[in-house]
DNA sequence: TTTTGAGTTGTTCGA
DNA sequence: GTCGAACAACTCAAA
């Protein structure tokens, strides 16, 4: 029997794993996960950290041993290979340029010692050199770039048995000595410890999730999902992010649903969108590597953010007096997620109301989300800031209070997570600042004590934010 | 090469 | 309250 190392990276499941059927098909498969250091990659955020965690138990569970290391893989595999006899290794792509570089310069390694080497799709629809335009270059608009990938056939699912596992005895670590779990927070001491209530990592909770999804959430998604006070969006960002689900998997059920049920149809078009930005998000980090770090319009090196750190420490702990914003850092903070109409609005507030760069915002979303993944992150930054591709329109600048009535219409989002706002009835709950005397004290709001005043004035804050702008247009 | 049409998610103002 | 227009040009993609 030939013994194929499968390197699990983002791609924490069995179900739809080419590098894993490959392998399986191949004899014995000696699965291994490495956290990475010293291979110039990103280190992973303190919540995508606690999601890994449970996500290689469940992988460890569902497979029979995972062999678990921490290191630079460059070293590692070569050594792994040797000491395990194995004669080929398999992995599914990364898709970030210095994993790019770490992954050809193991593969040429590996190859040289003899060692057959296979890398898959294991994330995307589409490769991100699959799709061009006509003139032969990467998209830099979303609609057309879309639209090309949907003229293309996703590729079916594959079924994988269930694979003959092997180990090395004696190498490797336990995942509970990984030290994966962030620890307290100065003056917080419960970040991150009761998410189990509110998360299933690992490859059966991602199923879990997108049947519950084609059942209940996407009957209404079009219009519902940009609600945060109702459950109607997946919930499969962090399972995708860590490939517990594959994106193909998503795909066809969806439009299994839609096929079967044509009211759907709709609904299945706005949710692959979606699926289909994610793509995109993929597409430009691919291409456009800088893009994590540096604005993808150059222009906007000339916008003049402010520093303050105060305010950033305000925004992130949810004390900015604009209630909706409010409630979306609380809910980030709590529960490691944030409701994606909410998240545009929070993101809004942060570059366009505060001035401070959308590199701050990144930062935070980066350690704090679950789902936080290396294209969408920061190319979803930059779409707000005005600086990434197909970006909102300078001029446009959400109105937290009327997007706040708009979407949180009860204020319930709103009172779940702004519990001292509890109290306050009709539109008081979407702007207390604006809130008669009397509204207040019946709700047992002091302004100023109990929650804070408004950071800053929206129509001030938003002129000049365009203000700004103008420095952009100059240097354009 | 040139031309043409189109472009995730909004806000504000005035009729 | 509702509706259309203005916001500002610019870039991209395809014909």
């Amino acid at each position: 029997m030939r013994t194929t190392i499968v390197w699990f990276r983002a791609d924490l499941r069995i179900g739809d794993n080419r590098a894993l059927a490959w392998a399986t098909e191949r004899g014995t498969v000696l699965p291994v996960f490495i956290v990475p250091e010293g291979d110039g990659t990103r280190a992973l955020g303190g919540a995508s950290r606690w999601w890994l965690h449970h996500s290689l138990k469940e992988l460890r569970a569902s497979l029979g041993y995972l062999t678990v290391l921490r290191g630079d893989p460059a070293e590692l595999l070569p050594r792994l290979a040797a000491e395990a006899s194995a004669s080929g290794v398999a992995w599914n792509r990364c898709y970030d340029h210095e994993s790019v570089v770490r992954d050809r310069k193991i593969q040429e390694d590996l190859q040289a010692r003899g060692v057959e080497v296979r890398c898959f799709n294991g994330r995307l629809l589409h490769e991100p050199w699959e799709l061009e335009t006509k003139d032969g270059g990467p998209f830099k608009v979303f609609s057309p770039f879309w639209q090309a990938a949907r003229k293309r056939s996703v590729a079916a699912p594959v079924t994988v048995p269930q694979p003959e596992v092997t180990l090395v005895p004696g190498v490797g670590l336990q995942i509970e000595d990984l030290d994966l779990l962030p620890g307290a927070r100065p003056g917080e001491r419960d970040w991150a410890t009761n998410w189990q209530r509110y998360w299933q990592p690992g490859e059966a909770g991602a199923k879990a999730q997108l049947q519950a999804f084609v059942d209940n959430g996407l009957d209404g998604y079009e219009t519902l999902r940009d609600r945060p006070d109702m459950a109607q969006t997946s919930n499969l960002s962090a399972h995708l992010r860590f490939g517990e689900i594959s994106p193909g998997q998503v795909f066809e059920a969806v439009n299994q649903a839609a096929a079967h049920n044509p009211v759907l149809v709709a609904d299945a078009d706005k949710f692959l969108g979606e699926l289909g930005w994610r793509e995109f998000s993929y597409h430009l980090l691919y291409h456009f590597p800088a893009l994590q770090r540096d604005n993808w319009r150059a222009a906007f090196d000339a916008y003049p953010w402010r520093q303050d750190a105060g305010d950033l420490d305000a925004w992130q702990r949810g004390m900015t007096g604009y209630p909706l914003v409010d409630a979306g850092m609380r809910e980030l903070w709590r529960t490691g997620t944030m409701h994606n109409r909410v998240r545009m609005v929070a993101a809004s507030f942060l570059v366009k109301h505060l001035r401070l760069h959308w590199r701050h915002g990144e930062a935070w979303f980066w350690d704090t989300l679950v789902d936080a993944d290396p294209a969408s992150n920061p190319a979803s930054w930059q779409w707000v800031a005005g600086s990434g591709a197909d970006a909102a329109p300078y001029f446009r600048v959400f109105n937290p209070t009327t997007q706040s009535q708009r979407f949180d219409p009860t204020g319930a989002y709103i009172r779940r997570w702004v519990p001292e706002l509890k109290r306050l009835k009709g539109d008081a709950i979407h702007a207390p600042f604006k809130a008669p005397a009397n509204a207040l004290e019946h709700a047992g709001v002091v302004l100023g004590e109990t929650y804070p005043w408004p950071m800053v004035e929206h129509e001030a804050a938003r002129a000049a934010a365009l203000a700004g702008y103008e420095a952009v247009k100059a240097a354009a």
